[in-house]
DNA sequence: ATTGGCCCAATGGTCCAACCAATTTAGGTG
DNA sequence: CACCTAAATTGGTTGGACCATTGGGCCAAT
């Protein structure tokens, strides 16, 4: 006889010791209302007043230094680098990027969602001053476009941080800016496309016209023919890339 | 003059011993073609061929663990628990996310910017093979939803997720499947909503008939409505705790 | 042939004590 | 005060030891 068992009965796991140490920081840290920037006690006081060794108070700090929740600097400290509450969840992404064709038009893929929908809610609730906010990255990025000739990565993420943060939802800057890096990749191997971006230029401001006149249809539309460009951007040095191929 | 900080501004990673550690475990894992699931070598055995100590090989792995790339097992040994490339991207979120309107509200706009586009590129890309696939899905869905009368939390993310996997973008199905947790706090604690998600049962049919007859715009409109209706029930849970709390 | 108990080697988890390397701080010197 | 130096502080690393859990092998009972 083959008994079905039920799921219920599988997870029994037991406490291990960092975790109960990253408990009590957690703790700690709310109790004492550290903020970000704030240095933690020191790993031995950490280990004397928890009773673990201070590898073990090693593992559960490396655990939060690679979660980004605290920085440890050699013969300063360990200070506290993004807020600590009781109920946060950890999102560990580890995404299979290369620099190929296939996987920067996935990222773009990603970021087209997230920017129309952001651009959706910054068009419903952004504040006069957010709109002021977003219009002085806009005049920045365009300025920094006419003294270049060309697009400004820095200047251009600016801009487009500025939407995301005045979406009203703070997951939306969180999830963009770990995703940063990603996104990046299409300025530092632009795939030989000269003027990358170029064609993007004129929908920041219509989409910043959008948002402004308090238009979310609008704005979704304007965002998604942004991007749009960057995939043609894209799709040009893909096939730049193949034409070259070809002759050698 | 104000400057927008990007948050992520601190690539100056010192090559730090565990660093060369990992740098040697990808070249090691790629080039012996270990797959998930696959065991590493020993830590003690490691720490040897490395010439470097244990706990520095832990603190390495300690990091591998915490990004959810291996699983450690007491007793058994260190198992391979995703794909790992030379050039992967590590995205560790961390959300304060509590179970309150607000947060439940922008996991959702985060969801349907996702969800949305993941319907576009389905339809737009999927093969008669992932059609029924997801078609499969949406009855198991049904049946379950008839069976008890409600929508099942299990079933209804499972074809969900058959959408993000067959829009041929990989990181659709990544990313969602690291907020499974975020999302499914929509069932642990539906607010008091009695037949929570209910309302979005017949828009999951709209949803497949849109892809299944390629019809990106379709898809985007159905997935839009889908999530919208799940808002409204949340908006409802939130006046019932608010006319609760005036009650008491 | 199968089940269950038992032992034992292997493996990750924890601890300790010491030392190294980077940083900060406290004096001291001009 | 400005500048340099030495000491204290702090995270990073090492080696060794022991504990807790796991898995496999062995054996007796069924």
């Amino acid at each position: 006889m083959r008994f079905v068992i039920s799921p219920i009965l599988a997870p029994v796991h037991t406490s291990s010791r960092d975790d109960a140490v990253l408990h009590a920081l957690v703790d700690f840290v709310t109790g004492e209302g550290l903020r970000p920037g704030d240095r933690l006690p020191t790993e031995r006081e950490l280990a004397e007043h928890l009773k673990v060794s201070r590898t073990t108070v090693r593992e559960a700090l490396t655990r939060w230094q690679e979660l980004g929740l605290v920085e440890r600097r050699q013969g300063s400290g360990t200070y506290l680098k993004s807020a600590v509450t009781r109920n946060m969840l950890h999102l560990p992404l580890t995404l299979p990027s290369g620099n190929d064709f296939n996987s920067l038009m996935h990222t773009l893929e990603i970021r087209r969602g997230l920017e129309a929908e952001a651009a959706v809610l910054s068009a419903e609730r952004a504040s006069d001053a957010d709109i002021a906010f977003i219009e002085q990255q806009l005049i920045r990025m365009e300025e920094a476009f006419h003294a270049r000739h060309g697009m400004s990565a820095d200047e251009d993420w600016d801009f487009h941080l500025a939407v995301f943060r005045t979406s009203g939802n703070p997951l939306f800057e969180q999830i963009i800016a770990a995703m940063y890096e990603m996104f990046h990749r299409f300025w530092e191997h632009p795939l030989g496309v000269r003027d990358f971006g170029h064609a993007s230029f004129p929908y920041h401001r219509t989409l910043f016209n959008a948002i402004a006149a308090r238009d979310p249809v609008a704005a979704r539309a304007e965002a998604l023919k942004l991007i749009a460009t960057v995939e043609d951007d894209l799709r040009r040095g893909a096939a730049n890339l193949k034409k070259q191929s070809k002759k050698s």
